[in-house]
RNA sequence: GCCCAGGUAGCUCAGUUGGUAGAGCAUGCGACUGAAAAUCGCAGUGUCGGCGGUUCGACCCCGUCCCUGGGCA
């Protein structure tokens, strides 16, 4: 399909996007956003993904779902850890069903490396033995730097030597492809950004504003996510599993184990979720293409609601242009 | 009232046999290609409780006062 057409691209179906830090108020324009559209809400959000966490993801509520459908929350279990491209995979098979009932797709959620593998795809590394990754991640920092300056200098080079996360990944594709990751990384695959018009907003509110909102948000899931966690800790998962990372969890855990106070898991808990917000504004800040418009505004009183028309308004005249597009062939 | 231990960064604390001070956390900025609520990098800040003394020089030694915690009465 040639996207360089006018035309053609007219006809390519609307996708809403809202993006920004964690507690600035995006799940509840999204969901503004649906019900004025007749529309459906896709979760964006690592976490949220996860059945056992409903109260420390801060997941909408029952009641909120039943106002109008929501897509990939909570559909997956905590000892099946997800990733950026099995996320992307399961949101655009989500999309497409959304787009052939003839309906708004509104993603929402704080996960910026999601939204961008979805739209610009990611290097086709399968996946990693089983062997090998337990293997890699069993061993510290220092020894995976060390292994990984002698079988790819060029990846350690471009590493620093205490990032765990990332020096691991680039040994464990080695070990497991045969390949480096730099050679997988020189193509990306399965973005879908050239075959939706997408209507995107990033919520950026005043940092004050955002950290009184993280602060109250903990204090809550303090209060009422003890069943959930103690649930989740007679699992006993893995502990390097990514439900078990999430915020909240090693801090209630904390707390149910009698290891922490209440108030140091509080503080914790709350800082946790302050520093979060902070490295998704720095992502959303930086990373985005400049044409997803930004709101300054705290989103509280009308604004949501007003958001919530523009986004709807400008959803709907994507969908006319390819409306329109449609009966002119 | 007496005895003891303390008062150093926003917080918790380290330190200097006397040469004007540092870590963690917090905060700010940044990076980010398959566990990303992850994982990392960089940065700033101090009348070292007040006043006085000794000294070329005091955050450190001496005196005194104030404050906090504990003990005794």
């Amino acid at each position: 399909m040639n996207t360089s057409d006018p035309c053609l691209q007219a006809a390519l179906p609307p996708l809403v996007i809202i993006a920004g830090p964690t507690a600035s108020g995006k799940s509840g324009l999204a969901l503004a956003v649906a019900e004025a559209t007749g529309g459906t809400v896709i979760n964006a959000d690592s976490a949220q993904v996860y059945r056992d966490l409903r109260i420390v993801s801060a997941r909408p509520s029952a009641v909120d779902e039943a106002r109008a459908p929501h897509r990939l929350y909570g559909t997956r279990d905590g000892a099946d850890p997800c990733s950026a491209a099995a996320w992307a995979a399961d949101a655009r098979a989500e999309i497409e069903r959304v787009h052939a009932a003839g309906r708004l797709p509104t993603l929402v959620g704080g996960t910026g490396l999601y939204l961008r593998t979805l739209l610009q795809g990611i290097a086709p590394i399968p996946e990693i033995d089983a062997d090998v990754r337990a293997t890699v991640r069993a061993a510290s920092v220092a020894d995976n730097y060390r292994a990984l300056l002698a079988e790819d200098p060029a990846a350690a080079a471009a590493l620093r030597p205490g990032d765990s996360q990332r020096v691991a990944r680039a040994l464990e594709v080695l070990r497991s492809t045969g390949r480096t990751l730099h050679a997988w990384q020189a193509c990306r695959h399965g973005g879908i950004h050239d075959r939706v018009r997408i209507a995107a907003r990033v919520l950026t509110p005043p940092r004050p504003w955002l950290h009184a909102r993280c602060d109250a948000r903990f204090a809550d899931i303090l209060n009422g996510g003890r069943p959930e966690i103690e649930k989740l800790l007679a699992r006993r998962l893995d502990p390097d599993l990514p439900v078990m990372r999430a915020i909240g969890v090693r801090e209630l855990a904390g707390l149910a184990r009698g290891e922490l106070s209440r108030d140091d898991a509080l503080a914790r808990g709350q800082a946790a979720t302050r520093a979060y917000a902070k490295r998704q504004y720095t992502w959303f800040r930086n990373q985005p293409p400049p044409e997803w418009l930004r709101c300054e505004a705290p989103l509280e009183g009308e604004e949501t609601a007003r958001l919530a028309g523009d986004l709807a308004r400008a959803a709907a005249s994507l969908q006319q242009m390819a409306k329109v597009d449609r009966l002119r062939r």
